[in-house]
DNA sequence: CGGGTACCCTAACGATCGTTAGTTAGGAAG
DNA sequence: CTTCCTAACTAACGATCGTTAGGGTACCCG
């Protein structure tokens, strides 16, 4: 029997419509209904719609955020300047967190939009530095002959929207396991880069 | 001086405002401000809002079908029997279609989840239709080898979404021409699927 | 000149939106 | 027993939603 907060039930709810209806196709009432409540009785727990749509994008950026440190001081530690072994760290780091919560994720990846000018600016700018992570690997993967000569920039933006895909199909209950849909991404991801032998 | 009707004006802008704000996030007013005229007015053009979606949904659709068709065919005559030209011609007729109208496109790969149930399923039953040309070339060419050993279906899922994501960047006005996107998003999806030689 | 066509207007409809106000029920803590 | 907290309720607010009705103006073709 787990303990959970009122306000994350909210808010684990709103992550699924949100993923399904978009943020502007989701009324208050939509996520009252899913908890059999009325409307208004949400705004005991929340203080408008968007604070919920902030919440669940600022905790999916820093769950990314973090997975993909840990991710990257971890790889530095068992392959010290090695930046496929970065890179494909960095790759199954986002995997995972996309798995762990896909509805959080989604809500992530698409309906920051819809924030206000401010928070969607943080939002863009910390898009921004956890794609840059991945662009100094491919870099370096570049300057080290491992991986291909390409255009860094399009291809840390392929290779994210490759991984983002994953967001819109992947079902929990289905039939592929999360570990194996990383293990395949990340072979694919490698490969999309990696200088021909 | 290009005769556009009138009906079509109203599509291309609402293509873009779908494209940025989202469906449910666009009014009928909003599409009627951005042509200068009241709301009311656009419904001697259009039956209803769900019509001009599904007529862009629908036209960015049978747009991605016919590229394909013709790639397919050309790759055929050019390069008979081989699954890595057809891929290729596959690839690139995407990222034309895509990059040929970004508001069209991206307005298909996100805003068709808002079409109502009937038009909604036979939109998924073309993009599986559509999908599945992918997943064969790609099965081809792993039965000849040329192609490393991968799920099929997580490959075309991957490659799709790849591409897919250029929508959401994509400014025609800016610095990056669309056949070098062209160019580096068919090397990369290539190299992400040949054996390692 | 007359009739049609293309286009847009104002006004309003019922429904739904996000949100506020005020109230009630139940249980824990003093 | 009183007090407080949590969580829910009903009722309503002004705004906006998609859409309909009915009328008006400018231009093209005969």
């Amino acid at each position: 029997m787990v303990e959970i907060s009122r306000r994350q039930a909210i808010e684990d709810v709103a992550s699924d419509l949100f993923r399904e209806h978009g943020y502007a196709g989701t009324s208050i009432r939509d996520i009252a209904r899913a908890l059999s409540v009325q409307g208004a009785s949400l705004y005991a727990h929340v203080t408008s719609k968007e604070d919920v749509l902030w919440a669940i994008v600022d905790r999916a950026a820093t769950r990314f955020e973090r997975a993909a440190d840990a991710a990257e001081s971890n790889a530095e530690i068992t392959h010290p300047g090695d930046p496929v072994e970065a890179l494909a760290a960095l790759v199954r780091a986002h995997v995972d967190v996309l798995t762990q919560d896909v509805g959080e994720a989604s809500v992530f990846v698409h309906e920051w939009r819809a924030l206000g000018a401010d928070r969607r600016n943080a939002i863009l700018q910390r898009r921004d530095t956890y794609q840059q992570r991945f662009r100094r690997r491919i870099e370096d993967g570049i300057a080290v002959g491992a991986f291909a000569m390409t255009d860094p920039a399009i291809a840390a933006n392929t290779l994210l929207s490759a991984l983002n895909g994953i967001a819109t199909w992947y079902d929990p209950a289905g039939r592929m396991p999360a570990d194996r849909i990383a293990d395949l991404n990340v072979d694919l991801m490698l490969r999309m880069l990696e200088a021909s032998r």
